[in-house]
RNA sequence: GCCUCCGUAGCUCAGGGGAUAGAGCAUCGGUUUCCUAAACCGAGUGCCGUAGGUUCGAAUCCUAUCGGGGGCACCA
């Protein structure tokens, strides 16, 4: 149980021996309102339950605080207590209760801090970068391919069982223009004098793939007739596109659970139905289905949309958004308990209709969109958009390429994702203490320095050599383990304290989509440790004193490795 | 015009009902016979865009207003 858990009860017990004593007169029982002072000189935590309740309870605040103290139960956490202010309860905690919080990180390692979410709310599906793969994926997808695999990750410790999923468009005009225009690349390869398709792509990469075709198959599509060169471009060209953004996450570091095909919605099953048959038919059963001006309709404006959206346009042909309300049909009928999208804030108009539909199928509710602003790309100060090397638009995967995939992940991740971000290339690359990835890597390297050191002679040089683990290491070094009540100077008092905080912030931040958090708090514990590390010595101190330092780098160890991992940031063992 | 995000220290940003508003960077000064100085310690900076309102209490909530980003298709 979390410290504020345990304090909660306390707190509650209190009240109710006062509330039982008559000496406080409320209808029932108050929060325990428990918060963390921002200045320590105001105790560990405090409550103000009593300055809430002083008006229901008509008395002065100061009074009621008094009361609560009076009342307090006998307990190993509370040290002192003390009233302040208008009637603040400011509560110190013991030693005790903070050598419990490491024994705990000690004992369950890599899963400190793991949360629970009951049943019915727990099967998430999230869905993000999506790029159209039609071309090779910009630095704002990076954003998104950061933030949705932090989001998964983060979630996922707070106990969310989280599905992540990557919509592939690959279906309608925009798959069409692709393959015409590296087809009409193809035939100019070939030496036939043909002007660009209108509309046509014109980066060099869709070059790049027709100079490919032209060294595998020579001039074998020339004498093929126009559908048959286009249909056959298409397919080539977006198989090597989609598999170019598949290498790209997976070097960066995201695992999708499924790449949902655009097409695969228009395939009607042995039923005879399809995804966007069993869509319409849903919405239409519930009366949000018109037909005007020879086009199909859906009636969004009934949920607060601006206007009505069409789905089949007066040709006959499917709008972008009838995929979108089949992909959504499908995702509910999965099983998920609530949907999540990450989309750029450029699509923010496109948020009501959406949300619209699933209160057509009886849904409101279930769809979440993640709306992040966009990236600004500097290289000292300037703005960039272009690749001097290419002349083209920078993108995601030369990016990586230059910064590396932690700078990019923990800077992409460092704000809130309601802040545009302004990333410059150069700051990005530094590797200095303007850099504060490295800050935090170090603080983690150290203390498996200070590990490796503690180890008896020859066990390091196996670990750096690799033929034992880190792990291993350290299971046999701290394998008595130690007396943690030596642990009182207070740079490791501060230490544990933050440790404490880590459930409960992987909580808020999984609740509040903010895996920023986690970068905020990583460079606090490390920022802790540094001062730990200059001010108490850890090895060749007195033998049991060693020993419970060790376990104190160690657990930090711990949960530092735990906040980068949940960042998609590697925690180094030597840097 | 409508919708939305943002406005906090020189810069980049946290804090989103609680106490004297914080961090990093930058600037200046100091610390190394000793576990990684990629570190630590010290110093200064704020009409929290503006004006009203709600509240015991507002940077935080509400309204208005100013300024900036993004968006408002039978496009995808």
């Amino acid at each position: 149980m979390q410290i504020r858990e345990q304090l909660e009860t306390v707190i509650n017990d209190a009240l109710k021996n006062a509330l039982a004593g008559g000496s406080l007169n409320l209808e029932e029982l108050p929060e325990a309102a428990l918060e963390r002072p921002r200045d320590e000189s105001n105790g560990d935590w405090a409550s103000t339950v009593a300055l809430r309740v002083a008006k229901p309870a008509k008395k002065n605040p100061r009074e009621i605080a008094q009361l609560i103290v009076d009342h307090l139960p006998e307990n190993d956490l509370i040290d002192s207590v003390e009233i302040a202010g208008p009637g603040f309860i400011n509560i110190r905690l013991t030693p005790v209760s903070y050598h419990a919080v490491l024994a705990d990180v000690l004992k369950q390692k890599d899963q400190y801090g793991k949360g629970e979410i009951p049943e019915g709310m727990r099967y998430v599906n999230l869905e993000y970068v999506s790029a159209n793969p039609t071309g090779p994926m910009h630095v704002g997808h990076g954003r998104w391919a950061a933030l949705g695999d932090a989001t998964a990750r983060v979630m996922r410790h707070a106990g969310y069982d989280v599905y992540e999923e990557f919509y592939i468009n690959d279906a309608g005009v925009q798959m069409d223009l692709f393959g015409k225009s590296v087809a009409c690349r193809y035939l100019q390869i070939l030496g036939q004098d043909i002007p660009m398709i209108e509309n046509g792509y014109g980066g060099s990469y869709i070059k790049d793939i027709a100079q490919g075709v032209v060294d595998r198959d020579g001039d074998k599509w020339v004498a093929v007739d126009d559908d048959t060169r286009t249909a056959e471009f298409r397919e080539i060209a977006y198989s090597e596109m989609l598999q170019l953004m598949k290498e790209t996450l997976a070097g960066f570091g995201n695992k999708f659970d499924c790449w949902f095909s655009e097409r695969s919605l228009y395939i009607e099953g042995p039923d005879g139905t399809s995804p966007v048959s069993r869509s319409i038919k849903a919405m239409d059963e519930k009366g949000y289905v018109y037909k005007e001006d020879g086009a199909m309709w859906f009636r969004s404006t009934a949920f607060g949309d601006e206007k009505d959206r069409v789905m089949i346009k007066e040709n006959g042909e499917f709008t972008y958004f009838m995929s979108d309300v089949a992909y959504h049909y499908d995702k509910l009928s999965r099983g998920f308990d609530h949907l999540i999208n990450i989309w750029g804030a450029d699509h923010h108009g496109y948020v009501k209709r959406c949300e619209a539909m699933l209160d057509a199928w009886g849904r409101p509710g279930a769809l979440e969109v993640m709306l992040g602003q966009l990236v600004n790309l500097y290289r000292e100060g300037e703005v960039v958009r272009m690749s001097k090397r290419t002349g083209e638009m920078i993108t995601f995967a030369e990016l990586i390429d230059e910064v590396g995939v932690d700078a990019t992940r923990y800077l992409m991740l460092s704000r809130s994702s309601d802040q545009p971000i302004d990333f410059d290339i150069e700051v990005a690359k530094k590797k200095d203490a303007s850099n504060p990835v490295y800050y935090v890597q170090y603080a983690h390297a150290r203390i498996c320095s200070i590990l490796r050191k503690a180890a008896p002679a020859g066990e390091a040089e196996a670990v750096v050599a690799g033929t034992t683990s880190m792990d291993e290491l350290i299971e046999k070094l701290l394998a008595d383990g130690a007396d943690l009540s030596l642990l009182t100077h207070e740079s490791e008092i501060a230490l544990m304290r933050k440790m404490s905080e880590f459930g409960e912030l992987v909580s808020d931040a999984a609740r509040d989509r903010a895996a920023f958090r986690l970068t905020h708090y990583a460079q606090d514990l490390a920022a802790l440790f540094h001062q730990f590390y200059t001010n108490c010595h850890v090895l060749g101190e007195d033998k049991e004193l060693e020993k419970a330092r060790l376990n104190l780098a160690n657990g930090t160890r711990i949960v530092l490795a735990r906040a980068l991992d949940l960042l998609g940031v590697s925690a180094p063992a030597q840097m």
